[in-house]
DNA sequence: TTGTAGGCGTTATCAT
DNA sequence: ATGATAACGCCTACAA
């Protein structure tokens, strides 16, 4: 590609206007308040538009507009199962507005978010949706220094300034203890994310372990080994804890993944899923209904939250900010493993 | 003489060369080629861009240069495990170059594929990354009037002018003939994807049916009802061949989530897996791993697919187009079922 | 090594 | 309803 001067060959709304006999106002008009141009014109626009291909440039939109059209996410990771439903909801919503979604995995690492945001805030976008309460130092002031509407999502913790749109995981623990108490568990254990950096999964960890001793029973914390993926950290999970001279009678597990392997390495040894131990996860991925004995799991309001961080950064972009936090809740899904 | 600016209060490159003393193309030296600013200009720039905040505006750079640091990508569904490794080798890639990769998921539907073309086209982004080489006629003509480097991965078709980085699904279809057929099945049924526009899943079937009968098999072919999700027709399918008069040996699914539900109606159902019936999925979803019987499937080479498109957009963007083709291989993965 | 002039493709603003 | 003009924030080209 030898690109020598700018812009050389490229159509632009200038070789639209030209090719229709208007001025390049009206083209501009023609794709954004159409109604305000002459039938007759607008014909003539749109055969030049289709004759030349011509695409408005939406960085050069944006940049005289001081309006881009651009909204940028940052989820621990895309393509996990958990966060789908966000996303779909999410993206949706503001592409039917017209906006592009610009994503970016975290993997749960504060630098890797750091340096999604830097990224992102290059690009001038109308609002930032993170996920969690959880950023750098850094992180923080350079959302402070941006002007950028803010939504944090997947937690609930009001008292912090950005609107927070999710639910709170230390509620999440306390359903999880409220359930498998109601169940006739009295000894129980939380298995922890394997990935560091995971601070919602402590949470629920918390608020799990008060609750259940809260209700009289014996609760206790796993932490798995970091090397080690979540299925299999599940599995030597479930596999250590029944080693124990007084095993759990139920393990909550941080995630479906581990829960997942946690249920496998039972069936393997024979250890029978819920009689001798039962199994809760959380998330409720969609393979939860896959396994046999199937994953009961506490399920997340994954779309609402998409749903309604759209909803909050369209007002907050129309102005009229109703920037309320919204407190979704979550849903204990009973299946066959606990 | 209107007083009423538009980027009023904004911290822009003539803000932090005001600050630092120096003009603003000096700033612009300062991110682009630092070596080329005196070392205490260098100092005096940091300081000022650390006092304010600043962070270039990407969109007016890719302007002015004619050079945007865009990368769009569509795959048929962001969240969906199998596109997973591609879109994370791919944007791993590319984001340490510096660019800024613009996803969206199609769903398998023309339509959608081709809104979200003309959405990125306006992005002018430095190439663009497809999946599959099933387009509408109008995407075909936006690209072909856009002069933007395309990438078409997920396929191999050497014919066609877009460079492809992928496999072949007929040979997909093929090596799963060839697998059925050595572990000894000479009965066997092909189901399609429940999800209409998933031409791929056509073609692994072609490959299939016409292999296996080469080999001396019987080859059918199912097709769910569309308005079933995958789980669910994966079920509906396996049921429905198992109550036909000669029910197959083996089944192979188009995906896993369709296998997942056969393996899981059949467990149910007191069929035995691969005793009475063998099954094979498509995609080795991770999922795969944690069923029981755990689920033989065809591995797509889906991080090496992201790897080499991304090693091509950026050739291509640096001038030296090797723009080879380039075909990998799946491998199937045998585990329990099949 | 640094600065000046001008333009990238579009829209806000004001005038007709 | 339409057009002329001046930004938007940055970078290429060239001059100093």
């Amino acid at each position: 590609m030898s690109r020598k001067r700018r812009g050389i060959g490229r159509v632009t709304q200038a070789t639209v206007a030209q090719l229709a006999g208007v001025s390049s106002m009206t083209v501009s008009r023609y794709f954004n308040q159409p109604e305000r141009v002459n039938e007759e014109h607008r014909a003539r626009i749109a055969a030049a538009v289709a004759q030349t291909g011509y695409v408005p440039n939406l960085a050069a939109g944006g940049l005289a507009s001081a309006r881009g059209r651009i909204v940028a996410m940052v989820v621990p990771n895309i393509s996990g199962p958990i966060f789908a439903p966000t996303l779909q909801a999410f993206s949706a919503a503001l592409e039917a507005e017209g906006y592009q979604v610009l994503l970016a995995s975290s993997y749960f690492d504060e630098q890797k978010e750091e340096h999604a945001v830097r990224a992102f805030l290059g690009w001038a976008p109308a609002a930032l949706v993170l996920t969690s309460r959880f950023h750098s130092a850094a992180t923080e002031s350079m959302l402070a220094a941006a002007q950028v509407p803010l939504v944090e999502t997947w937690d609930y913790c009001p008292e912090r300034a950005p609107v927070q749109v999710g639910f709170s995981h230390r509620a999440v623990g306390e359903q999880g203890a409220a359930y498998l108490h109601a169940r006739g568990y009295r000894r129980a254990t939380f298995v922890l994310n394997s990935a560091t950096g995971d601070h919602s999964a402590l949470e629920r960890c918390e608020g799990f372990c008060q609750a259940f001793e809260a209700l009289g029973g014996q609760a206790g914390r796993y932490v798995p080994g970091v090397e080690l993926a979540p299925f299999d950290a599940g599995k030597a999970a479930l596999l250590a804890l029944m080693q124990a001279s007084s095993p759990p009678q139920a393990v909550f597990f941080a995630n479906d993944n581990l829960a997942a392997g946690g249920l496998l390495a039972a069936a393997r040894a024979g250890i029978s899923v819920p009689g001798q131990c039962a199994i809760l996860g959380f998330g409720d991925y969609p393979f939860a209904q896959m396994l046999l004995p199937s994953l009961s799991s506490i399920r997340p309001p994954a779309q609402a939250i998409g749903e309604q961080a759209a909803r909050w950064v369209l007002e907050e972009i129309a102005g009229r900010a109703s920037g309320q936090p919204a407190r979704l809740e979550c849903e204990v899904v009973g299946r066959e493993s606990a």
